[in-house]
DNA sequence: TTTATTTAAGTGTATATACATATATTAATT
DNA sequence: AATTAATATATGTATATACACTTAAATAAA
């Protein structure tokens, strides 16, 4: 049991913000980096990495249809042109296979195995069980960080 | 101009999260990659990474004093065992010097060059220009937010 | 129907990340 | 002083990211 570095000043040495928003933008950054960080000490007892999680976790989502490339990409989180790849090492793995889609030439279609499922079940278990012991925090406030989130994105460029 | 994509729930496609808290955590992780990546397409018109752009301006933070690896890497957002790697890409293109630390033979020491501080000068105006055009926020949400941020990650663990 | 355009997937390359390990040097211990 | 432990950096490898480019197939246009 470790105290976390709590205070962005802390985690970067710096206090030399331009303004709130400058430091809420590292804030932001510094905070998904943490996020991830501690996700994958779980997931890897899984072999998984985070993107290939989230690759699984989207092909749940749809269980038991058979999603093709574009539709995995457009779910990601961090949306990467690398999703080919990435069901590569899963097929390797046996947690996923793919084929030719039926209807369109051009796509492979991909979907859970029965190992997928099961791998997929026992991480999410674990991952929930992190988050409940790690993040501390009432739902009107996690319904409010949404909100901020939501407005600082909400705009046109 | 194009109207950003706004909700979490167009972004990633999916609607269904565990609780206001798991959503969060996912709002964080796709609003940190939104973050990311319109900075990219700025500094990338540099020539610059979003590493290399943060390395550049922690050895900014302390000029003219000369950091050794340890202390940038603890500055980093992101924090990585790749600071060397990173520095040596930015000796190759002149921006920073590396020399051997005259107190501790294990150390080297890395500072800016006169062509560093000009490219960071430049790539960090036009940074800031698209940050004041993207995000549109008053000051008190900002705060907020970062009071948020900091209460999701102050917590033992 | 033939040609042109668009779309889906995949490939190649440079950089970054996570993690394990190696090497040299310093500091601490005996 | 000699040995051991700790520290700072660097290196190696697998995976991921960003981006440019290629290929094949589907769709639209001529």
């Amino acid at each position: 049991m470790y105290i976390c570095i709590v205070k962005l000043e802390q985690a970067i040495q710096s206090n030399k913000f331009k303004n709130e928003m400058h430091k809420a933008s590292l804030n932001i950054l510094y905070t998904a980096w943490w996020l991830k960080t501690q996700m994958s000490k779980v997931l890897k007892e899984f072999g998984l990495t985070h993107e290939q999680y989230n690759v699984l976790r989207i092909l749940k989502g749809k269980y038991p249809e058979q999603l093709c490339v574009k539709d995995i990409s457009c779910r990601m989180i961090e949306k990467s042109s690398n999703v080919p790849r990435i069901i590569d090492r899963l097929v390797i793995k046996k947690l996923v296979k793919r084929a030719d889609s039926p209807t369109d030439k051009r796509e492979t279609v991909t979907t859970l195995t029965q190992a997928g499922l099961a791998v997929l079940a026992a991480s999410t278990e674990s991952v929930n069980q992190l988050m409940d012991e790690m993040v501390k925090m009432e739902n009107k406030e996690a319904e409010q960080l949404n909100v901020l989130l939501e407005r600082l994105r909400g705009t046109e460029v």
